[in-house]
RNA sequence: CGGGGAGUAGCGCAGCCUGGUAGCGCACCUGGUUUGGGACCAGGGGGUCGAAGGUUCGAAUCCUUUCUCCCCGACCA
């Protein structure tokens, strides 16, 4: 992409309705403009990043066995009498009526949409377990949204769902959707602890959150050091939630089970959340099947939210500095910043439409800064983007047939050939697909 | 919802106390000079001062009402 004919609308000042970093730096980056309270449009470059999350969250469901459908962000609100929880939600449901004067809402969640559609189709316990997601946005009527897209009252999140014929097939369910998330989060560049937490207004009684690590991170975690760098391949979900962990109001120093030299204390960021409910909708809304007796007995099921919106502003606090945005190279909008300093000189021009063309035929994401602007304008504004990988080209250096290449991550640069970064870059990013 | 703060040009702000018809930096446009870290010079465009009502000869400024946004707290992916 030619960031000439792009639109990344760029801010020096820091907006003042911002306060936490990764909403300063999405709003400077140009990711994203507040449209009101806790809602968001997505300008091009926030849109490639949450797609690229989405599509890594979405690959690790599909590889679990969740299978992808999607639901309405708009439901009536009949079901949600049936299910009780039309009273129960409050004021955080946001209600309204369409032209016929029904009742109509725009989804949190969708556990008595999902379970109305498993019960107009399934019956049979030989139709389990079936674990069914989608990637929807969601309204959340916050009293205080904040934070940009980390607690925004419009998000997208990944929900699903699993149904089991009984409690122990169901935890079956649970802990591989838990292995799922650690996954999730690690191919995002994360560091996830999970947390046995209190299952909250959806109901339960088996629930685990998800935190990320961040220094500006919300809550403060206490946990066990081996969980900075468990691999989900080879150990068993029982074994991985029997590590320590545990947010600060729920950590007892005094009674801490794990040895002060093993307990780790960081700032984290929720982002996933999985629960198991037993059969709290699927009594309520007549989500039976018939078992081996042929009895007919209401389905066990969980559910699991990942924010995927909120990921956005969760990997900013995981990963920048004072220029900008460091963006892991899975989710990086774009992998490379081909930065033409002197776009007016025949040869930077010459030399940078060939590399330009070079990475476009191996298939990478990349931005060139062709722009008539002036050279910090370049630099910074591509510090503030956050690209992995800067290519640089001056005049200068191409005298001597040099070009710079800069890590964003490390601010190391080096003078190679034009062929040396090319080849390097191209074995670098495609190491990482 | 309780407590605090803010709405003046695209962004960041000053002006308000003490009323006299709006200004600064950045951004933008034109011309020129520059060119390895947010350039320089000259010229230029852009604001019914959040909205409504009131006081006054006169309101960004004083009064009333209202809307919006932000921060702290209680709650959440």
């Amino acid at each position: 992409m030619k960031f000439s004919n792009y639109f990344i609308p760029t801010l020096k000042n820091n907006p003042a309705d911002a306060e936490i970093v990764s909403h300063q730096l999405m709003i400077r980056a140009g990711m994203i403009k507040q449209s009101s309270a806790g809602i968001y449009s997505w300008l091009p470059l926030g849109l490639r990043v949450l797609k690229k999350i989405e599509e890594i969250v979405r690959q690790e469901q599909n590889n679990s066995g969740a299978i992808e459908i999607l639901m309405p962000t708009i439901q009536s609100a009949d079901l949600w009498v049936k299910s009780g929880r039309y009273e129960d939600y409050g004021k955080e449901l946001l209600r309204f009526k369409d032209r016929g004067g029904r009742e109509m809402l725009y989804g949190p969640t969708n556990e008595e949409l999902i379970t109305e559609i498993f019960q107009s189709y399934v019956n049979s316990y030989k139709d389990l377990p079936l674990n069914l997601y989608h990637i929807q946005w969601k309204f959340r009527d916050e009293l205080r949204p904040r934070f940009g897209v980390m607690r925004g009252r419009e998000f997208l999140m990944k929900d699903n769902y699993s149904f089991d014929l009984n409690e122990e097939d169901a935890k079956i369910s649970y802990n591989n959707m838990f292995t799922a998330y650690i996954k999730t989060f690690l191919k995002l560049g994360l560091t996830p602890i999970s947390l046995r937490a209190d299952t909250g207004p959806i109901g339960g009684n088996l629930s685990h959150e998800f935190q990320v690590l961040a220094s500006t991170g919300e809550s403060t975690l206490y946990y066990d050091k081996e969980l900075e760098s468990i691999n989900p391949e080879n150990i068993e979900p029982e074994k991985l939630q029997s590590y320590y962990a545990a947010v600060d109001d729920l950590h007892d120093k005094d009674n801490c089970p794990i040895d002060e030299k093993n307990l780790k204390i960081s700032k984290g960021i929720e982002v996933g959340h999985i629960f198991y409910f037993g059969t709290k909708y699927s009594e309520k809304l007549n989500a039976n099947v018939q078992n081996n007796n042929g009895e007919k007995i209401p389905v066990h099921m969980g559910s699991y939210g990942i924010g995927v919106s909120r990921l956005v502003g969760a990997i900013i606090e995981a990963f920048h500095d004072d220029k900008g945005i460091i963006w892991p190279i899975q989710v990086a909008p774009f992998k490379i910043s081909l930065i033409n300093l002197m776009p007016d000189d025949k040869n930077c021009k010459l030399e940078c439409d060939k590399l330009y063309e070079i990475f476009i035929n191996e298939n990478i994401d990349i931005l060139y800064d062709d722009r008539v602007c002036s050279i910090g304008k370049k630099l910074s504004d591509n510090d503030l983007i956050g690209t992995p990988y800067h290519l640089i080209v001056g005049k200068r250096d191409l005298i001597n047939n040099l070009v710079e290449l800069k890590e964003r991550k490390t601010n190391i640069s080096k003078k190679l050939t034009p062929e040396e970064a090319c080849n390097f870059l191209i074995k670098q990013i495609n190491s990482k697909k």
